[in-house]
DNA sequence: AATTCATTACGAAATATGTCGTATTTTTAG
DNA sequence: CTAAAAATACGACATATTTCGTAATGAATT
């Protein structure tokens, strides 16, 4: 069994990485700025979970500097990727249409949106 | 704040929701034979994580026989619409069309379904 | 009735997650 | 250079998740 690495941020992990996706990269007190407009936290509790995320692989740091400096070690992509064919696999049967089909149906989407999504699917019938 | 009832089920409870979904009805031994064929598991494992579940109200059970027989008290669609929502903003800042790309991406799907989630978007241009 | 068998009940432990207080270190200001 | 401010390190605790062993219960078989 090949050792994939796995990449599963659990939901404080993932509002941490979604703040340093968006900055590149961000001090910690920087991070934490970002979670209080969103929700309650105490500086050191956000502090001691990027220290955990260092620790798993999640995001990196530079150290030389006082303050340290995080970037994600992890793409959002391959994070999206990875979560999206998990619930895919694990609360639509496998069907990544019935997933599409549940996220159109029950989460607006603009009408450029909607035609961004129907030349996707032109192009991938023309394959 | 109405008290909206939180359908967080953990990964195993999910897993154990996907056979009790499949089947309609279940008793302990039925679902953890289904999730043998999976992962590994004792049964005693499985009873125990039914119980909580049943405790947490996300399934409900018959015990006027011997063998309970469980069934879910959370719909599929519903708790897919929770996860979908939830997995839209953490991971991609809100936006569904992202997370339909992503989908439609990196998950192949038949001629048949891409004619299907066209139709869908036809549908919704309607409006 | 006694034994066996399947089932449920439940306690306990290992690990993960989230939270925070306090101590230590480093930088900056006076 | 010293005091204050800012940042990191780290231990501790509460809760949740997952796992399993053992006991108790009820049913079926001989």
């Amino acid at each position: 069994m090949s050792t994939v690495k796995t990449i599963k941020p659990t939901e404080s992990e993932l509002e941490i990485l979604q703040v340093i996706w968006a900055k590149g990269t961000a001090s910690v007190r920087e991070v934490h700025e970002e979670l209080l407009k969103v929700k309650e936290a105490g500086y050191t509790t956000t502090l001691k979970l990027m220290q955990i995320m260092f620790e798993k692989g999640l995001v990196k740091r530079d150290d030389s500097v006082k303050t340290h400096i995080y970037q994600a070690a992890v793409s959002r992509e391959k994070t999206q990727k990875h979560l999206v064919g998990k619930m895919i696999d694990s609360l639509f049967g496998g069907s990544p249409t019935e997933l599409v089909i549940q996220a159109l149906g029950n989460h607006k989407a603009t009408a450029d949106e909607l035609e961004a999504i129907q030349q996707l699917i032109d192009n991938l019938k023309k394959q």
